[in-house]
DNA sequence: TGATTTTTGCCAAATATGTGACATAGTAGA
DNA sequence: TCTACTATGTCACATATTTGGCAAAAATCA
């Protein structure tokens, strides 16, 4: 890591940000501290920070909403967030998640597991980039030549097809179901009968070999990596 | 948010009904009281709220009981309830959960925090998307991927086995009732035989092991954890 | 114990998907 | 223009898998 990761803390009780400020800055990360939402979020967007940790029950702004407006307002796109809570909000905990939170710590906070927390999220960050080539299994998908490689022998796709494995390995693992394919690749409008997804899968399969597209019955296709 | 969210207050003490309703409509909601149980049911079909506040002891039917019955009926899959308690009751806390309840708030009740709560909550429900990946005891389930693993090994599931292990584990400990379970996953119009879930059951259990999904008699099914 | 509810093994019905053969349309090259 | 070729889509039928159901056995409750 080339630079010292920037950290904001918000909570309104002093003394936890004195705490917590006192241990990361042992780590070498820049701290600053805000003691309420409005503050926060003010700060927020000045310091830029690449972590936040967040109390969630505040005055004025609390937690979630202040959460919430970070991630609604697009502009802190590498900004994690962490929420600080007391234990046994499990309630609050599926609400933070939800609110586009990337982790929960829970009080009373443990100055070495806070540190690996926060060591974690940040690693998270570095890492989010999406590239023109895709390498998968064996595979090598390059989607600006619009040409695909098993190993190092070319297979050459016709366009649906491509079109097709590109979607499946835009999220390899995840099931799309027809429904979700037809709409991606022929459109909302386009009428065509439910057997020529089968047939394209198939003709993949013909292609790249029967290990990669897995079918789930009633549920639809996905990439097994 | 497109239209005034609705909630619906069961207490039996008027003037909790409008110290919350005065709160509550000052912030836009649409809001209507019922004064025990009873009514609070007939209501809730009625009037169809987002969110209900439960006050727990009451005459008739008590809160627990009430927010079981509308649990069960699955006919309001939507609507969240919110119990109003004393505090120290941590007794009827775990047994309000296990009836299905989304969350508490404290008496004696701040309005402040009281809006915070159910604002929070109503964001709950517009928002239904849950977490794509839960992990519950050693078991990890993806919803995207349609894929639940135990430890690394990979168990893979019909849609109907997925759909209800994903419904018991949505609240892992509340016991669903058959009825439940037949309107979260077959829907009210389809007409399927009673033995029908108990089949699928197996099914799961055969495939996930036997400590997963314990039975109540005459009652229902639940997640263990 | 008897009554009720659930589990289980076995099987049948319903459904979804795979496959081969074929129709159509577009395109490149002669 | 014609021809050969390819991509795309469709159909009917084969297959595989899922789902639902019954009845006997087991478990549980009162």
């Amino acid at each position: 890591m080339n630079k010292r990761p920037k950290i904001l803390i918000v909570d309104d009780e002093e003394d936890i940000i004195e705490i917590l400020k006192y241990n990361l800055e042992k780590e070498n990360f820049e701290v600053r501290g805000a003691m309420d939402g409005a503050a926060g979020l003010e700060m927020a967007h000045a310091f830029k920070p690449d972590l936040i940790l967040l109390d969630i029950m505040m005055p004025k702004i609390d937690g979630i909403e202040m959460c919430k407006q970070i991630k609604d307002s697009g502009k802190l796109p590498d900004t994690m967030i962490a929420f600080l809570t007391a234990r046994n909000e499990d309630f609050t905990h599926i609400t933070a998640l939800e609110s586009g939170g990337d982790d929960f710590i829970n009080k009373p906070i443990r100055p070495r597991v806070l540190i690996s927390r926060v060591k974690a999220l940040l690693r998270r960050t570095a890492k989010k980039e999406v590239d023109a080539i895709v390498n998968i299994k064996d595979l090598t998908i390059d989607r600006e030549k619009f040409s695909v490689y098993k190993g190092n022998q070319e297979i050459v796709l016709a366009k649906k097809q491509f079109e097709l494995l590109n979607l499946l390995i835009s999220k390899p693992g995840k099931v799309f179901s027809r429904e979700e394919i037809f709409n991606k690749i022929w459109g909302p409008d386009v009428l065509v009968g439910d057997r020529t997804i089968d047939v394209h899968i198939r003709k993949l399969r013909e292609k790249l070999g029967e290990n990669y597209i897995k079918t789930l019955k009633g549920i639809g296709y996905k990439f097994e990596f």
